[in-house]
DNA sequence: CTGTTTTTTGACCGTGCGTCAAAAAGAATT
DNA sequence: AATTCTTTTTGACGCACGGTCAAAAAACAG
């Protein structure tokens, strides 16, 4: 490849993701109906047409957001699982990868819950769907991989499927973030903030599964200050006690 | 009211109901995006003119439709609550209503998270708003009064609110659907029976914030059987050992 | 049968996604 | 520097669909 078309895809990559910061402002603001494309074209000084050289449908553009945002998570995952620490301090680690991202993206979920529509699948890319599974394989993995180390070392019981446990995580995390984001509920339960309910939720399902140590055997809010110092010093939201 | 206007009052709700009932069988086949407003009308074989006498707008229309959904899975509930029993049986049978409310609808998940939407929410009428959160209210009513009681009895320990349980119960069974639903999920974590996975989650649950007798400590197989035989005999998806 | 009110209709409008012929920019050649 | 060929970019346009409303049809009243 010669020099000048290194360049040219560099450039190419940085309109790409001009157009993705703009187009999640948007969508952000907007909403997904309302996202519009011209709009988009005149935010980032490029025509329709160009747009559509680089994403094939309104979709496809939606898809890519999602995918950017899931990679951005999956990465804060793996530096999560790399704690030292019991199985359940790892996996609370991850927890707190979870709670630094939604506090990053605040809405994410919002648009992650499009993604679960079979119409809106259908109109993205293969390429991009593609690149979506990867991305969510690699969430999936790093967390199920800390649900399987725990069994081995006997924290966790061997009587169910890892994969079981993984899933109820994932469940309830996305679960409790749709919920504990609705203002009507926020008011009708007394929630001040929805990321300490997501994480309660989370210990639930651990203690559920009778993930040793158990909340009532540890101090996990050591744990978190340490994961706080040792992986996640950005994360200004933990409050010391 | 003379004679005349209660006949066409009723007529009025009957057409109604026959527009949401083609409205549904549509939506669930081409999800919100692609539902047409042009082919509904000529299915219920009246003009789209007609239709805009009942509904106010596209988003409307679909409120409509999750209201319905979720008037019906409130008189499950409720019938589910009269089960006797100590108070974690009576929450079982809340997460059997549940199940066969899935099972009769098995996209309202689906419908149900368009509402999660802001953008969705706000063109939707007040009135049909409000008539939505009648029955969320109900729903929630319903299963927080059983985690009042369990504490009220000992057998939920009053460490913590009872909303926060409930809520942990709206999340992981709207979680678990979300992710039990997806085809790719269902086959990278071996998932046969999605309805399978939100009953054990929701066990877990339970079990993570201590409500006795916990899962080990009783047959709760039994329970299901007499959830069955007495509350739902329509529930023929339940396999009696 | 005729005039009045109510109900229903479907042609029409505006919006916004996606396309593509044409224009502009850039590279190569003379 | 001029010309030709190639690549890139553009924005006017087609079209589908949600929503409107004047007019037609139906129902009703006298």
């Amino acid at each position: 490849m010669s020099v000048t078309q290194v360049r040219k895809e560099r450039e190419r990559a940085e309109r790409e993701a001009l157009i993705l910061d703009h187009a999640q402002r948007l969508l952000v603001r907007d909403g997904f109906q309302d996202l519009n494309l011209d709009e988009l074209a005149a935010a980032v000084e490029y025509s329709k047409g160009t747009l559509y050289l680089h994403f094939e449908s309104k979709e496809d553009l939606t898809l890519a957001i999602a995918t950017r945002a899931a990679r951005e998570r999956a990465d804060l995952f793996e530096r999560a699982s790399r704690f030292q620490g019991r199985s359940r301090e790892r996996m609370r680690a991850i927890g707190f990868a979870c709670c630094q991202f939604a506090i990053m993206h605040r809405d994410y979920f919002n648009v992650e819950m499009m993604l679960k529509s079979a119409s809106f699948w259908e109109k993205a890319s293969l390429e991009r769907r593609r690149l979506h599974g990867v991305q969510a394989g690699r969430l999936f993995q790093t967390t199920n991989a800390i649900a399987v180390e725990a069994q081995a070392v006997g924290d966790l019981p061997r009587e169910h499927r890892a994969v079981d446990v993984t899933l109820s995580l994932f469940a309830i995390t996305m679960g409790s973030h749709i919920v504990a984001m609705q203002p009507d509920v926020q008011l009708l339960a007394g929630i001040e903030d929805p990321i300490c309910v997501v994480r309660q939720n989370q210990d639930r399902v651990c203690d559920g599964w009778g993930w040793k140590p158990l909340l009532a055997e540890w101090d996990y809010a050591a744990t978190d200050r340490r994961i706080r110092d040792e992986v996640f010093p950005e994360a200004t939201w933990l409050k010391t006690p």
